[in-house]
DNA sequence: CCTAACCCTAACGTTAACGTAAATCAATTT
DNA sequence: AAATTGATTTACGTTAACGTTAGGGTTAGG
């Protein structure tokens, strides 16, 4: 559908499926102020800012975030922050948000290694298998 | 300490302070099968394996991987798998968590990506500042 | 002998992120 | 008109990963 500025809008029912989640957690997200949906009554539309957001809550779950953490980000990149003093904290924000992305980075570099030492002695172990199988 | 083969061991205290976690943590892990101390008498001895393994479960955290999961993990890398079947269900594992790591990797890109955008931003808006202001 | 610093078990409490159920309302469909 | 479909609020339930408290044992030092 499209709402009075000819702007794309969405039932909670679509992006629900959209994103195989359920409504409760739509809900339960904008409980915690990472939505703020727009209404016709009582219920819900959602623009294009929201489901943008939406992909963005996933994208921080899968890196293991916590709504807060989540939440916090949007603030970060919402912000018109003004004095030196907040755009100094901000940069130290972005900075520390930055360091745990780099220790990821290397954590999912060890573990990928690892996977590659487990794949392998299993391939060995079929290649011998297969040898005395045959 | 050493154990009777000249081993290095840890008691949960130590291993507490080193990794920065809580005593109750460690045996909280033992209880979901993490790790298997040894014991003299009551008291927990932990050898160089279970500190291993304590590394690997915090790398696993910051992932945001459950214990179960982690657990799962140890179980990959610890089996010895001898049929085919098994062999094959394991080469489906890995493959399936290098696609987790995968997405995670695409996730910390975008996600840099978009820090980078906001200290833009930012640093842009010091320079304005500095300018007016001198 | 007493205290401090460790260790232990057992068990209840807590927080995050929803799940689930009940009761209600509005718009279609049959 | 009755029933289905999809929305709403309210509120209690659930799981993971510990925190916290209570009660107790043992070794080193003063």
């Amino acid at each position: 559908m499209t709402n009075q500025n000819n702007e794309v809008t969405y039932s909670i029912g679509e992006l629900a499926k959209e994103f195989d989640i359920t409504p409760r957690s739509i809900r339960f997200y904008e409980e915690q102020d990472l939505l703020s949906p727009e209404r016709t009554g009582q219920t819900r539309i959602y623009c294009n800012k929201d489901r943008v957001r939406l992909k963005l809550i996933q994208r921080g779950k899968r890196l293991g975030f916590s709504l807060a953490e989540i939440k916090n980000l949007f603030e970060l990149y919402d912000s018109n922050a003004n004095s030196m003093l907040q755009l100094e904290a901000m940069l130290q924000m972005t900075e520390q948000k930055r360091a745990i992305l780099r220790q990821q980075l290397d954590d999912i570099q060890m573990l990928m290694n690892e996977l590659d030492e487990v794949e392998k002695r299993c391939r060995d172990e079929l290649a011998d298998l297969q040898k005395r199988g045959s």
